[in-house]
DNA sequence: TTGTACGCGTTATCAC
DNA sequence: GTGATAACGCGTACAA
């Protein structure tokens, strides 16, 4: 890396680097004729900007840090387009970690993007992050959007969906089609996010008078496999059962397996809503009737939120919730509506 | 950001900026006694090491820049997590872009590792990419890996799989099943990644004195839902086919659906397979029989290539090229191997 | 162990 | 009006 620095070329161009660095940013007052010639050196030169050197003197940084605890589920992987769209409008460069919910991992890319100058985050934590984690995240005072999961007692600008109203409208959604005995599937106990979703589709239930089953509320990992061991158990047990939400199409997925191998009809003899409209939900049969969170879309506001609290914005942490929708396939069969 | 700077550190310590450096570096002989008192100031005084000013100084740095052009395909999603985890294995941060295909969005990506210092980069170049973009690149001298897709008479590091074997591994799998009516799906024309699928395709039917049609052979953008559309138009012309070897899982998943509405039942009247073995592939139904081509070993075979270039390693360029495996479900039936 | 010049660009102050 | 001088941001490493 043969670097050609701005001194160089000041001295080529027999002018100081003061000059040289007026012309390269258009600032101070330069003769058109001194700034051609400045120009045209630095293109001789081939003179490469030191951005380092640059934010080192302005103590500022044009870089940002995206935690993610699992960049393999793509889910995660549009958000970080929508994410990493937004940042180049506004020329940051993105920083990424995969915690693979590791909290150990998490801390030493954060610790990283301290030494490293960042000038913002976004993250989305793992599951077990600890206290600790945020109140030196406070500490720091550095920018920091959360994003998808929610943690309780943080206040950090957060984006996510709706998990409640999602729920009420896959409820919503059975219980016109006539279905009164519906189960919830799915999701880790203890994890925020279930918790709504389980409020959502509670609440839906009782404002059509309907008490819900807490036995009919069970938990599950979030695998195809998993999703299906644990409907199977329930249906065993529970017959009644014509329908159910699920905490994720992954686990829709499995619950449709189990339900194939029982011998019922699904969109005829049971009714099924999954929660995320991964690419999958489209492409089984019958097609999943899912609730659509636009994962781009939060990556979008993540970064417009991030970049305006970069640039000094100090109102109070913000939650940005943006409202799922109903997408209505095939698993429920033909709706009247 | 209050930063506390090392001088100040030195000064409450009472010692010399030299020696502060030296203890935060476990360098040269610092008494014991002057190291735990640093230490302790350190630790008081909240000191994040800056990271950039000692790059400056050094004329280092440990950001690494990754470039794709698709963030958004969960193969891609796969390789991003192999290489994030080995550069996170030494210390190097993880810089991300997505071009979008666009040319000018990866100049401007490229430039901008310039600038920032970059000390290496991961490339999974857009479609048209100039000559003049690796001409430049070049001249940088700075060590860039390419991944996945080849570009003709580039001379640069290269790890990617072995196209043409993968589809002769798919392609034998089928003609073993007793197919011999075999069309090849997907990819777009002037892909060289496309033109070597083709190559192992066409090899193995001529292997077993098949006469390859060229007009069973289809180009498909990378989506499900032009993998249909095309599928539609080739089997409606040619009903005597009955199997398919995909350019991609996902234009795979496509021609599964047209198959469905068309009536054929996959695994049964049509024989599919694809080529990537995305996570979806395993959820299908039927699960997709498909060529896996390990998207995670890549990032981090490529990880551990350019970590070797940026400590000096200057032998020629490389080429490693991983072999793919055939992984075996159910879309063409049961085989009797 | 310390003093200090240095890596490279920025900008306030000063000179013509 | 134009442009030069030099101190500065922060950590490093060599001479002393």
């Amino acid at each position: 890396m043969t670097s050609v620095t701005l001194a160089q070329v000041a001295e080529r161009a027999g002018v100081s680097t003061a000059t040289v660095s007026m012309v390269l940013r258009n600032r101070g007052r330069i003769s058109d004729a001194t700034r051609q010639r400045v120009l045209l050196t630095l293109d001789e030169m081939g003179y490469v900007y030191n951005q380092t050197a640059a934010n080192l003197r302005n103590r500022t940084s044009n870089q940002v840090g995206l935690l993610l605890h699992d960049i393999t589920n793509p889910f995660y992987g549009e958000m970080t387009a929508g994410l990493s769209h937004e940042m180049e409008r506004h020329d940051l460069l993105l920083f990424l970690a995969n915690s693979e919910e590791s909290c150990a991992r998490q801390q030493k890319f954060v610790d990283s993007l301290m030494r490293n100058n960042a000038c913002g985050m976004v993250l989305c934590g793992a599951r077990e992050t600890p206290p600790l984690f945020f109140e030196t995240l406070r500490r720091r005072n550095i920018p920091a959007i959360m994003v998808v999961r929610p943690f309780e007692d943080v206040d950090f600008d957060f984006v996510g969906t709706d998990n409640f109203l999602g729920t009420q409208l896959a409820t919503q959604h059975l219980l016109r089609l006539g279905h009164r005995h519906i189960a919830f599937i799915g999701g880790s106990n203890g994890s925020t996010s279930r918790a709504q979703r389980i409020g959502g589709y509670t609440s839906k239930l009782l404002e059509h008078n309907i008490q819900p089953e807490s036995e009919w509320i069970v938990a599950s990992q979030a695998s195809q496999s998993d999703g299906a061991r644990v409907a199977e158990g329930l249906f065993t047990r529970f017959p009644q059962i014509t329908a159910a939400v699920c905490y994720q199409d992954i686990v829709a997925l499995g619950v449709m397996q189990t339900l194939r191998k029982m011998g019922r009809v699904v969109g005829k003899d049971f009714a099924l809503v999954g929660f995320d409209d991964v690419t999958e939900a489209s492409l089984v049969q019958p097609a999943l009737t899912t609730v659509s969170v636009a994962a781009k879309e939060i990556g979008r506001k993540a970064g417009e939120l991030l970049y305006s609290r970069i640039q000094g914005n100090d109102e109070p942490a913000k939650r940005i919730i943006l409202p799922p929708t109903l997408i209505v396939r095939e698993s429920c069969g033909f709706s009247q509506n």
